[in-house]
DNA sequence: GTGGTCTAGACCACA
DNA sequence: GTGGTCTAGACCACT
């Protein structure tokens, strides 16, 4: 479920992080449905503790979930607002290297091409959704 | 010009790098033009020289300028054979971006009007401007 | 073990990248197998740990290694796909350096001498050796 | 004639030198024959004079031309001796690339067909020699 | 403990 | 003047 690649160049506890976003965002971990608990999911992933610690905290701060003392940690009512800011990240790391990209000689028309592949990709996993 | 913020998380030789690479693309600095002088810009800066030097180093190492020795730091000429190689890759790295945005729910609309934002930028110097 | 020339015109972070590469190539440093780290090999030759770390950071852009911070720099698995393009590089590289060969008036068959002797050195160390 | 690559990391220097033993070991430029002054080679292929002073001065130093004073540079008897020593390296080198070559999985008989191609491409030029 | 970034200041090779 | 290498020593992020 979990795979971590340790040869990253980016820190262990950031993919986590990342992955555990993803899982919130396309609500496979549901409003307040509980997260593993740190030592459980240490174990399970062969990871430190601490590591899943920090990971925890990171999305606590950024609002993504809410830690109860003695019970566990949870996922937040989504507030769909949260994501505006990743979203810029987003578009201005994309005009970045789509300019690299034009500037390199991908034609518009490739890119759009690279869109409807990475669209049958992203919604292949889900295509359904709107059904159930 | 050189806006660097020494707070941020991402490295300053990373952010020179960027932002060269854009006034490179964006042919602000066209080919064979001669850089700013490693010590020149550290002191315009304020910034250690080494650090510039790492900046260049990565630039060099990506293909963007070449250096020589006792004469400066130059814009390398744009060679659009050979590059098939980078343009593979840099579609690989592209179709996975793309992925991660339509993920986050950027529509194909809004990408491809980042395209046409992107065009501007890389094209918008020399071509067309005499029509405006 | 490191044997290095200060004296040389060569520089000691290119001396280390031969040399590391070399035992890589020859297995004596095996897959994901651990490098000494940034500091004890700068202390044990005496050499700024900075200089080891340049070392590193182009053996890392060669993808002989890979490092992971906080954990410490690793020997890279050798992906015999996705090789293609490395190999058509070193390819025009060879055919670059023959040609000067056969130039300096070095015969094919010492060339193809000089091949069996390179051969040894690769695989010498793990195959044919019970046979000695 | 003279061909300089001033993107190349090599110094100028080097470049003419290396030209200028092609020239000489090849026989293009015939025993005691003269060389181009200091100033008119600069002014000819645009360079520092400083440059071609420098490499006259390397080629002196490794017995390939000598120089006498108010008069000009000639080429040096040819002794065939002096050549090992630049064929060692070479050898040295080509051990080197053989085995990264190897690494990467390329085969000896790649390599031999490789020569095959050199050949044709270094013979190619002066076929005609032992005919004059 | 690990790798990574940065500074200050020195020295070299090259044009 | 240029780029390139190296040192000494500091601080940060990550495990």
């Amino acid at each position: 479920m979990f795979e971590l690649d340790v040869r990253s160049r980016k820190p262990i506890y950031e993919q986590l992080v990342d992955k555990l976003k993803e899982l919130i965002i396309s609500e496979v971990l549901k409003q307040d449905e509980q997260l593993p608990s740190v030592r459980s999911l240490a174990q399970q992933i062969t990871v430190n503790p601490n590591t899943i610690q920090k990971a925890y905290r990171e999305l606590e701060n950024q609002g993504y979930i809410y830690s109860v003392k003695g019970r566990g940690s949870f996922v937040s009512p989504t507030s769909p607002k949260q994501n505006t800011e990743k979203i810029m990240k987003m578009k201005n790391e994309l005009l970045k290297i789509l300019s690299e990209a034009l500037y390199l000689g991908i034609s518009a028309d490739e890119i759009i091409q690279l869109i409807k592949e990475a669209e049958t990709t992203v919604r292949g996993g889900n295509e359904n959704d709107s059904l159930t």
